[in-house]
DNA sequence: ACCGCCGGGTGCC
DNA sequence: ACCGCCGGGTGCC
């Protein structure tokens, strides 16, 4: 039963209707709407939202709202609604008013109720929330089912109080409510359902952006877009329908005149804010970034750009526009001022009713794109899409400005990489990166730009000092990475979302990092109503979900696969794997140690031997892990280049001093981290951050382990070894110089069985092929130069690709080794873990992993560096192993652990402890 | 009648 | 609101 069926309602509604008219009329050329705007009302009035974590029900209770007369709000059966304390009110501080989704008033509680919730809403100990879920037939007052949410400790006095005015909550177990006045309309036919188990809630969580790709629309015409792989055309034809086609948001539905949310029951005149964008959340490596360039170009035409908004709603007029140009005569100055402001009127009336714009039909944006044909017969319309662009892009720039907000993460550098690698150089795009202490901060400017870059850093310092990113109406946002922004009280997050856009893109290869909770931010930012607003979220999914309600995680899985594109690696476009790469080949070459290589190694791993054995059954292990590490890493070293070994790292005994302490701890540190063991802080079990070590030469984070000195104060212990820790104590690394290269001179250089094996490599390759590129990979920075002595007296030319280098070296390096150009570098010396996932050397086609990694993964992902999209060569690895050595016992390790992820998949590893222990013992023979 | 009862005016907070 | 409440009119049946 609706209230709109009162007359009176609806003409106040329609009154409503008209001032809102004007508003959007009037907020037009800022990109507002009315939904828009009400809804920041709503978020700016929840911003403090408290998340509704650990709330429990306390119970519900029968409401009246009363005052329906003297507002406008309309509420639907089962719909619901908000409760806002408004102690401004001049008649009643108590006032609660109770307001639908849009946060349009619907009236009052009730005065004696209102006093009671009052109470308990003004000091947090209780959260109420309403459904109006029984119909009413009275123009003046309706009830309301009121729960009560609050933390457990504040039940007692949440219900002395609402018993102490005569009201009694009734209990209930929070899943009966649910199912009475919980999430949604469709709850009420729902049985007694069983509540998701934690981990089936988890598997679906895990799963939740998985398979996102039925159904969506074909690929964009191939004629057009060449230079894309079929995959790359499906995600840009679902970004450009997403962008442009007019579907309502997920959950709604037009019923007759109105528009209903089947979540929440609301419903309402004007249509919900459209979300024109989306989450591409395809897998690394499918290039999302170059989709992307491609969708920035759609708002080209043949190079030139399109007035944003040229808006031709209707065939008829997209045909006097396109097809007929000479008869349009397009206004020339030549024309009064008044003619021309007529004609622009007649231009961007349809988007002035909310008529969606209809982007021209521009599908040679791939002219853009280097290597492809731009499209044939086009010729004639030139001259009046010229003047049309000229005469739009002077006239309009300020209203809506044609700019895309690129913000990402560190990686500054990738969109503007991409862009100079696939634009073809006639195109004239003006790219600005909006970055460093010189940044042109002129809205102008950057209005007037095609493409601005920036960071998140940027973004959200602009934000605290007012800079000019969130002024400006961006024709579009992409935020690279998007996943990153995930605490909603971060500052960062705020300016994410105060942005303004039209269109806002989400890319991230990894879109859930831990909960549900971490996904509001990303329908906030892209403004899916009525879940922009947290209160909304947290009621309808993030409470359900949590409490393992079946409908909530339905709702949620839906609203998600409205909204996202995901394709992993194995995901198929028309029957064919998305990514189709050449083979790839690994051998393993064995290397026979010299005799006196041999006699070395043997002494120190009969020494190790004795040291470990000793720790083994003293059960010291862990204790000493990082002396273990130390012997495991000097054998490993051996097994490469004794030169490798450092002068010092016989006299890693008791230190003399304060300072000599220090450098044997930070020694220790690196030889930890040196090791590519993939070393987690055994607090988070996590890959490390910040790493410090202990005085008892344990490595933490250092968040996490200042975490356990904080709460055991005084007498904190290590948590490895329970030795006294303070602090003052933690020692990390000083920051950058302190590592003195030992200069290897030329003269004292000496080679190495491993060094023989791979140069046997590269000069019998350059025999055979010498285009091919090579990657040389080694964890041992220390190795790389030394092989660079070799390298040069064999007239090899090579490039070389560490963690120190700087961000511009990194840069020139890549740019130099990619190039196909005669006369260029043929090899890459590389450390196994510089670069990032991201690092594209897919000019290599030969991969030699000079020492094994602890961890298989960590190699994977270097040979999938040049074994990645892009590559057209078979990928030949081989990884050099030491006969009879540590690194044999690596390897078996490895293939362990390999078959342990493959079979036992989700499933926890057993006692991480107990394992690494086992493999120390592996590794030792012992 | 310092009551009860009737019926009109009125109506969120 | 086909209510409750207020306050004025009224007063055996």
């Amino acid at each position: 039963m609706k209230i709109s069926e009162n007359t009176r309602a609806e003409l106040l509604s329609s009154g409503l209707a008209a001032r809102t008219w004007r508003y959007v009329t009037t907020l037009c050329g800022r990109h507002k709407n009315i939904t828009d705007t009400l809804s920041q009302i709503i978020r700016a009035a929840r911003a403090e939202e408290p998340d509704a974590d650990g709330c429990v029900l306390f119970g519900n209770l029968k409401g009246t709202v009363v005052g329906l007369r003297y507002y406008t709000g309309v509420v639907n059966r089962g719909e619901m609604v908000g409760l806002v304390r408004e102690p401004q009110n001049p008649y009643d501080s108590n006032a609660v008013k109770v307001t639908n989704i849009y946060g349009n008033q619907v009236g009052h509680i009730k005065k004696e109720l209102a006093a009671a919730m009052a109470y308990m809403m003004d000091r947090s100990l209780a959260k109420v929330e309403g459904v109006v879920h029984t119909g009413v037939n009275n123009p003046f007052s309706m009830p309301v089912m009121l729960s009560f949410w609050g933390k457990e400790e504040d039940r007692n006095t949440v219900m002395k109080h609402m018993a102490s005015r005569g009201y009694k909550l009734n209990p209930g177990s929070p899943t009966g409510d649910l199912a009475l006045y919980g999430t949604s309309a469709s709850s009420y036919k729902k049985g007694v359902t069983v509540p998701l188990t934690a981990e089936e809630l988890k598997n679906a969580f895990d799963n939740l952006f998985d398979g996102l790709m039925e159904s969506k629309d074909g690929e964009k015409e191939a004629s057009v877009a060449t230079a894309l792989l079929p995959h790359q055309k499906q995600a840009l034809s679902w970004m450009c329908a997403r962008e442009n086609k007019d579907a309502l948001p997920p959950c709604w539905e037009k019923r007759g005149e109105l528009y209903y949310n089947s979540l929440t029951c609301f419903s309402a005149k004007e249509p919900p804010g459209r979300v024109r964008g989306g989450i591409l959340a395809d897998d690394m490596g499918l290039g999302k970034t170059l989709t992307t360039i491609a969708l920035i170009l759609t708002n080209f035409h043949k190079g030139k750009p399109l007035p944003v908004e040229k808006c031709v709603s209707t065939k008829r007029r997209r045909i006097q526009l396109r097809g007929n140009p000479e008869k349009v005569q397009l206004p020339s100055f030549k024309h009064s001022s008044k003619s021309i402001i007529t004609w622009i009127k007649c231009l961007f009336y349809p988007i002035l009713c909310t008529e969606d714009p209809v982007l021209f039909e521009d599908l040679d944006f791939a002219a853009a794109l280097s290597g492809s044909t731009p499209a044939v017969g086009a010729k004639k319309k030139k001259t009046a899409d010229l003047s049309c662009c000229v005469l739009l892009k002077n006239t309009y720039i300020s209203l809506f400005s044609r700019s895309t907000l690129s913000v990402s993460y560190l990686l500054l550098l990738r969109l503007q990489d991409q862009f100079k690698q696939h634009m073809n150089p006639d195109v004239k795009l003006n790219i600005y990166l909006y970055y460093g202490p010189d940044r042109n901060r002129n809205k102008k400017f950057l209005s007037s730009q095609d493409v601005v870059i920036t960071t998140y850093n940027v973004l959200s310092t602009d934000f605290a000092n007012k800079g000019p990113l969130n002024e400006i109406s961006w024709l579009r946002v992409v935020l690279d990475e998007g996943h990153v922004v995930r605490n909603p009280n971060a500052q960062m997050s705020k300016a994410v979302l105060e942005l303004k856009a039209q269109r806002r893109w989400i890319l991230s290869g990894t879109p859930i990092q831990n909960s549900v909770k971490d996904l509001w931010m990303l329908l906030a930012f892209l403004r899916l109503k009525p879940f922009d607003a947290r209160e909304w979220w947290n009621r309808v999914i993030q409470r359900p979900v949590l409490q393992g309600d079946r409908d909530g995680l339905k709702n949620l899985q839906n609203l998600v696969k409205c909204i996202t594109l995901r394709r992993t690696k194995n995901s198929e476009v028309n029957g064919r794997r998305v990514v189709s790469l050449p083979e790839k080949t690994v051998f393993v070459e064995q290397v026979e140690l010299s005799q006196q290589e041999r006699e070395e190694y043997e002494l120190a791993r009969n020494e190790g031997r004795r040291t470990i054995g000793r720790y083994v059954a003293e059960g010291s292990v862990l204790k000493n892990y990082a002396d273990v590490l130390a012997i495991l890493m000097r054998l490993r070293q051996y097994c490469c280049h004794s030169d490798l070994l450092p002068k010092t790292s016989s006299d890693l005994g008791p230190a003399a001093t304060p300072a000599e302490l220090r450098e044997c701890l930070i020694e220790k540190l690196r030889l930890v981290l040196a090791s590519g063991s993939d070393e987690e802080c055994c607090v988070c079990l996590d890959s490390l951050v910040l790493p410090v070590i202990t005085h008892c030469a344990h490595v933490f984070c250092r968040p996490c382990i200042a975490q356990v000195i904080g709460n055991e104060q005084d007498k904190a212990r290590c948590p490895l070894c329970r030795s006294e820790i303070k602090t003052s104590e933690l020692v990390e690394f000083p920051p950058e110089g302190m590592e003195q290269e030992k200069n290897v001179s030329s003269e004292s250089w000496r080679t190495s069985s491993k060094i023989q094996a791979l140069m046997g490599n590269l000069l019998r390759l350059q025999s055979e092929d010498n285009n091919i590129k090579c990657l040389v990979v080694s964890q041992f920075t220390r190795f790389l130069t030394i092989l660079e002595t070799p390298l040069r007296q064999h007239g090899f030319r090579f490039v070389r690709f560490d963690g120190s280098m700087s961000r511009q070296k990194r840069t020139q390096v890549i740019e130099e080794f990619q190039s196909s150009a005669a006369g260029g570098p043929t090899i890459m010396l590389l450390s196994l873990k510089a670069g990032g996932v991201g690092l594209n050397l897919t000019a290599a086609s030969r991969v030699f992993l000079m020492d094994p990694a602890w961890n298989p993964a960590t190699e994977e992902q270097c040979i999938d560096r040049c074994h990645r999209l892009g590559q057209n060569r078979k990928v030949v690895v081989t990884k050099f192993i030491v006969k009879n050595s540590v690194e044999e016992n690596m390897v078996k390790i490895q293939r362990k652990k390999q078959d342990l992820v493959e079979k036992a998949f989700g499933l926890p590893s057993t006692n991480k402890k107990t394992s690494r222990i086992d493999d120390i013992r592996a590794l030792m023979e012992l």
